[in-house]
RNA sequence: GCCGAUGUAGCUCAGUUGGUCAGAGCAGCUGAUUUGUAAUCUGCAGGUCGGGGGUUCGAAUCCCUUCAUCGGCUCCA
């Protein structure tokens, strides 16, 4: 007998040799059908693996990660070997689960694409695998004997996995006539898998590189009930609703030329709007805290970036330097504000006792991104960053990282913005050319950024490889609709530019020293910032933010002098932007959100006109009453401010 | 940049195997109507079917090419 402990701390005796899903089910036949894998001593298992000694176990349901993650691992293999049933001499990357479903990389061969045509043929074939209940069965082979089944097969993918693996811990993993290399763990056999979605195909480097083959790989997504599944692809029908891109179309916010260019925005005036109120909000919060305001050309002499680093590493594929009729003389549009404000803070002596020194710009920069990088708001080739630079002594340096973590999460309070992570972004150990800058700098740097968020209580996770290339940085991130991650705020220590641009400042010993950097933004760009917020809220924006405050809507024609005349008041008063709706589709207008999103809906009718009234109906929560003109400037004055102060 | 898909009016989309296939709804503009919040009625106007080449007696439809978009990959200072 062996002696189980549970989670709970409770421990029983079962037969040596007894599985997981045998534990389970003497536990509850309920229960047996609801687990997926379990964990053994740590490590995560089939749940038909024997257990042949004392042990911590817990089971897996749909619920824990561990227990999708075996539902949906063994779904890749069972779409695996559909493939290869339909097509035969196919060969195999790797097929992981992943966030939400799972895929697989595959080699359909020569001259044989798959498309999202073949999809639903593929998944009919899976359905016919799990409905005959295949048991998935694992084996422990020799190095030897896995290359030879691999090369037998031709598979140069699964042969080139096996070669880095070591002997010893290899396992294979099968269903049906399927064989495939695999860690595990799986489900005990394909009979829970009951509705199944490829959801696309897309194109993907062999081992993330390049410069290797392309494989196709088939994303898709399992569930054990139709209905888990109906519910999802209701979630992504309701996602593609709240996409920026089409809201931004329907508020009429922003709109992309293929004349102008692709990647390049062009603000429409409601969409100009907020991103002013956002600029002006932040200003007055960054005057407060110290900061001051600076301005550069949207253009540098292409020296300047030679200096900073930047030009070796991303001149060629950046916006090409342009000429002037001098010879020999090059400019750039400008990727990214630094060099500047460097020279900005080169430009008069600094002593020890003007440290910290806060220099902010809404810099518009300009980037090449590739052009199958392109998206939306959320990556495109001109954006404002809501930049910032703090240069300050190297004592000084974690408490103005502290106070920017302060700042950040003030901002976010304030905008309602709650649903983000923060990622410490450090190097990558395998990868260290790709970084510039000392050792003993970027350990100091990587030890004071952690060190800070720890005292901030900053729940964060912590990525390798993620830094830039000239620091470890404190990253936000944020999902947008459909759950894809995009970076908005950051800060980011660097010792490296004070170097290069020879920044000094005079220390009480009356030497020279070299002042630490922090790169900081808060939004990240105004036009991803505004994207996140839109597919957020669905294009609901608040008060202080909405371009258009209230809708005005005259019962009648009759009343619309007594309108006009509101509609002059309110849009005169600074504070409450109106549209004027005199449109009898106003129904049909509110159906379609077109006026919805508008906070406030101000009715006239007889009474208003009579009484110098409107009627204020707050969407989503009704009616406020009527009010006098002055009455509702000062209501919304007074709103906007409460929003604002928080 | 790479793989795959898509591109018909401002928007959402129909257009069967190449042959009255240049259409509909919404939006817009005309008139009429005046209604307290999810579609009032009439009429009109809108497109070199993304651009360019080709095949054909004939191309929105087939082929090539180019531009743009979408989903991924790579990248993201």
């Amino acid at each position: 007998m062996i002696k189980i402990t549970f989670p709970d701390g409770s421990a029983r005796e079962f037969k040596e040799g007894i599985n997981s899903i045998q534990i389970a089910e003497q536990i509850s036949p309920g229960l047996a059908r609801e687990v997926y894998s379990a964990t053994v001593n740590g490590e995560v298992w089939d749940l038909i693996r024997p257990i042949t000694r004392d042990a911590a176990v817990k089971l897996h349901k749909w619920e824990d990660e561990q227990g999708k993650h075996a539902f949906w691992h063994s779904s890749a293999h069972l779409m695996a070997g559909a493939l290869e049933s339909l097509y035969p001499g196919i060969k195999f990357g790797i097929g992981p689960a992943i966030e939400m479903g799972f895929y697989y990389d595959v080699d359909p061969g020569e001259g044989r694409v798959i498309t999202d045509s073949d999809l639903e043929v593929i998944e009919n074939r899976m359905k016919e695998h799990a409905s005959r209940n295949l048991i998935f069965t694992r084996k422990e082979i020799s190095k030897k004997d896995a290359l030879d089944l691999f090369r037998k097969k031709g598979d140069e993918y699964k042969t080139e996995l096996i070669n880095e693996l070591q002997d010893g811990t290899i396992t294979l993993y099968s269903h049906g006539d399927f064989t495939d290399l695999c860690r595990g763990p799986h489900l005990p056999s394909t009979e829970p898998i009951k509705a199944i979605k490829l959801t696309s195909v897309a194109g993907a480097y062999w081992r993330g590189d390049e410069k290797r083959k392309m494989l196709t790989r088939i994303y898709g997504i399992t569930f054990p009930k139709q209905k888990m599944l109906d519910e999802y692809l209701v979630f992504l029908e309701e996602a593609k609703k709240r996409d920026h891109r089409r809201i931004g179309r329907e508020l009429e916010l922003f709109h992309f030329s293929p004349k102008v260019g692709m990647g390049l925005p062009l603000w429409l005036p409601k969409g100009a709007e907020i991103r002013q109120n956002l600029i002006s909000f932040l200003t007055g919060i960054l005057k407060k805290r110290g900061y001051k305001i600076v301005t550069t050309p949207h253009i540098g002499n292409v020296d300047l970036y030679k200096t900073s680093g930047h030009y070796e590493k991303y001149g060629a594929s950046s916006f090409q330097p342009m000429s002037t009729p001098q010879e020999g003389e090059q400019f750039m549009l400008k990727p990214m504000n630094c060099p500047h404000h460097c020279e900005i803070y080169n430009a008069t002596p600094h002593s020890y006792k003007e440290l910290p020194i806060k220099m902010a710009e809404f810099g518009t920069v300009y980037r090449y991104e590739q052009s199958g990088e392109l998206h939306g708001l959320t990556r495109v080739r001109s954006f404002t960053q809501d930049d910032a630079h703090h240069f300050c002594t190297p004592e000084q340096l974690r408490e103005e990282f502290k106070s920017i973590i302060d700042l950040m999460l003030y901002v976010y309070r304030v905008m309602n913005f709650n649903d983000y992570t923060a990622q410490i972004s450090l190097r990558d150990p395998d990868n260290m050319e790709k970084y510039i800058g000392t050792d003993e700098n970027w350990e100091k740097a990587e030890q004071d950024i952690i060190a800070a968020a720890g005292e901030k209580n900053l729940k964060t996770v912590v990525i390798k490889g993620e830094a830039a290339f000239y620091g470890p940085k404190l990253d936000f991130m944020v999902k947008d609709a459909i759950g894809r991650n995009w970076q908005l705020g950051t800060i980011q220590v660097d010792y490296n530019l004070p170097e290069r641009f020879n920044l000094t400042y005079n220390g009480s010993d009356n030497q020279k020293h070299q002042p630490v950097m922090i790169h900081r933004t808060i939004f990240g760009s105004l036009e991803r910032f505004v994207a996140v917020m839109i597919e957020n809220n669905s294009g609901k924006f608040p008060l202080w933010l909405a371009p258009d405050k209230a809708v005005l809507l005259p019962i009648s024609e009759k009343f619309n002098d007594y309108a006009a005349n509101v509609l002059e008041i309110l849009n005169n008063s600074d504070i409450c932007t109106l549209i004027d709706d005199r449109s009898e589709k106003i129904g049909k207008k509110i159906r379609d959100n077109e006026l919805k999103r508008i906070p406030y809906l101000l009715v006239i009718g007889e009474k208003e006109a009579e009484n110098g009234t409107v009627s204020v109906r707050k969407q989503g929560e009704g009616d406020k009453g009527s009010m006098k003109i002055d009455e509702f400037v000062n209501f919304i004055r007074s709103e906007i401010n409460r929003e604002i102060a928080n």
